[in-house]
DNA sequence: TCCATAGTTCAGAAATTCGGAACTGTTGAT
DNA sequence: ATCAACAGTTCCGAATTTCTGAACTATGGA
């Protein structure tokens, strides 16, 4: 397996988040993951309730985000830990993730 | 010519005002229009300084960011005038349109 | 009426996305 | 050590989307 790649800080760009955030399967596995508390594994996010999404699409998804920089990845034994890069993103684009998140109405801690 | 259409406020949804703004020349096109004073035309609008977009293209970009609800175009005379709904979008979407400009960099009245 | 101009639509080439099938790397059991 | 099970990745072909030159439409002026 190919090393994962993780832009830098500098390096992100607004265009890709906005592109990996304007798939809503890919905001949904994003909130699931800024909501939960567990390092959210591949397969613990597949399930959106109205469909499950193929695991080939859903590694995809990983990675769009990942290279985007909204997620930070790493391999733990057999699975992947996956945690959004939240904290450092405000720092790089203030209010940016928020508004998006609150646009879709799926702010953590939201109904 | 087939009538233009604009999505209702309500109907606006935050998937396609972040695809319409996760390119970079549709944001360059976007910032101009919320920061000129004239009603933009398309052609007023299509040198990016590094390219001139194509008209076919062109018409492209502002069909999408009509039909994503970030602009009203309207016909006047031989012309097209276009003018940002940010007004009404961050009625519906507080602070998203400024987080995406300001994360661009483009903000009007930004250097 | 005829021409110029602003923009749209059409169509085909190029690029992207989707997802099933095959593959890789890790862990645990025998 | 070998094998099986499992999580996720990679590959590749089909379907969809994007891009843009060329043709077209609509409007206003001479």
């Amino acid at each position: 397996m190919r090393p994962l790649f993780h832009p830098a800080l500098e390096d992100i760009k607004p265009e890709a988040i906005l592109y990996a955030l304007s798939d809503p399967e890919r905001v949904a596995i994003y909130a699931k993951l800024a909501g939960a508390s567990s390092g959210g594994t591949c397969s613990a996010l597949a399930d959106l309730g109205d469909r499950v999404i193929p695991k080939s699409s859903l590694s995809n998804h990983f990675k769009v985000l990942r290279e985007s920089g909204l997620i930070m990845s790493e391999r733990q034994g057999v699975e992947m830990r996956n945690q959004t890069r939240c904290t450092e993103l405000d720092e790089r684009f203030p209010g940016l993730i928020r508004a998006i998140l609150t646009a879709y109405g799926q702010l953590p801690g939201q109904p």
